[in-house]
DNA sequence: ATTTAATGTCATAAATTTGTCATATTAATG
DNA sequence: CATTAATATGACAAATTTATGACATTAAAT
């Protein structure tokens, strides 16, 4: 599924020229040369990311960005700002409005795919499909099943997926929020706690078989699965 | 195991700013808005790391990195400047004030945080979390775990952090202060003697593998390990 | 329309850590 | 050796963090 880039840049050749890089790379460029034009768009489609011209007609990137960041329905969006080269110097740091990057013009499209794929990873879930397995356990994501000694285990989508997650990266600890940010994405605003629940949940599917003691908890840190 | 970063910045919305960006990338911030209140600061922390605004009311960003290198505890601490204009480039070179790296502002943070990153990787690779050892001790930040001689030791997570202290800083004496804000932040109101204690708890730790006598109470002036 | 499964949140219990205090030890100094 | 200052240590209660069971809500399946 190709992400949305919204583009907003009132100077229409390079407009283009983001359109044409980004649909190379395999997004999906969605184009408008205002902000107000812009605005309407985002409601439509709710883009995955925004490109943003920081000079505009009309109203200008930072006020459109801070309305952005005004709603709940696009307030997680990932932005990227262009700014030329001087402009306005240090003024645009201190604005603060909740810009995720900045690029200079002129910049190499290149740069500009790669920080948005850098941005796109960083704001949506984990995905791959590789089954990975530890001592008797295994866990296969084109299936969505986990077996241990080759007996299938029930477990959750939520609950495969952190299971996935830590073993994928055996003895990494991770964080709730880092576990929040790679399974449910980092627009998901849930509670600290409810990731105890989940990991809870992964120990009782795997304790009948004793693997339960799998799951380390690192006071103070997260977890981790050794 | 977050690095300290001392943030020098006469304008608080930048100083701000940049300061949420390193928490969020996993760093401790630390905050000097002129170079007298950073003077102390350092003093007191020794930060991993220093990002310094070229320009600042009072002692000069120059003069005051100068000072940093004049001094035998804080010569090593790398410093990045950030100058408004590229204009200055040169004369900053010029200047050989010892200074690391440079940004330009505008700048994005993902940029600032990978030249920290870089730079930090450089300067001290045990701050990138990578397991530090001595003999047969080993500390890995990443697995936040103790083992010597491959067994894993218990240990409580404010001990950890001290002893990961001490390890990344072989023979460095460390003040119950330096302690104090280094592990707890140096916001922190806590007592000179419960330094003791953790010190203690260590040292229990370690005991049965004979390993507490690395900890060397230095009277009058703290705790270092040799 | 019912039933089943999955999720997120709470409240409460359980476990662990933390800071402090009182007291014992130890080192330095004259 | 006595005195003093600094550090070590054990005990303990408070605070923090995690585990767990129950419940309401929503989505999916029958």
């Amino acid at each position: 599924m190709a992400a949305n880039i919204l583009i907003v840049e009132d100077e229409n050749a390079i407009l283009e020229l983001i359109a044409l890089n980004l649909h190379q790379s395999g997004f999906n460029p969605l184009r408008a040369i205002s902000a107000e034009i812009a605005d309407r768009l985002v409601k439509n489609t709710l883009p995955d990311l925004i490109v943003l011209d920081w000079m505009l007609p009309g109203m200008d990137g930072i006020t459109f960005a801070k309305r952005l960041r005004a709603n709940s329905d696009t307030k997680k969006i990932p932005i990227i700002m262009l700014t030329a080269k001087s402009e306005e110097d240090n003024k645009i740091m201190g604005l603060n409005s909740g810009i995720d990057d900045y690029l200079t013009k002129p910049f190499s499209p290149k740069e500009l795919i790669a920080r948005i794929n850098a941005l796109l990873r960083r704001s949506s879930p984990e995905l791959t499909d590789e089954p990975v397995n530890i001592l008797d356990l295994s866990l296969d994501p084109l299936q969505h099943q986990l077996t241990i000694k080759g007996k299938l285990i029930k477990i959750g989508p939520t609950e495969f997926k952190i299971l996935h997650l830590f073993i994928k990266n055996l003895n990494k600890v991770f964080s709730r929020n880092q576990i929040m940010d790679r399974v449910w994405g980092n627009k998901s605003e849930i509670d600290d706690r409810t990731v105890d629940v989940h990991i809870k949940r992964i120990r009782a599917c795997l304790a009948n078989d004793g693997y339960d003691k799998i799951i380390r908890t690192i006071r103070g840190e997260g977890y981790s699965v050794s």
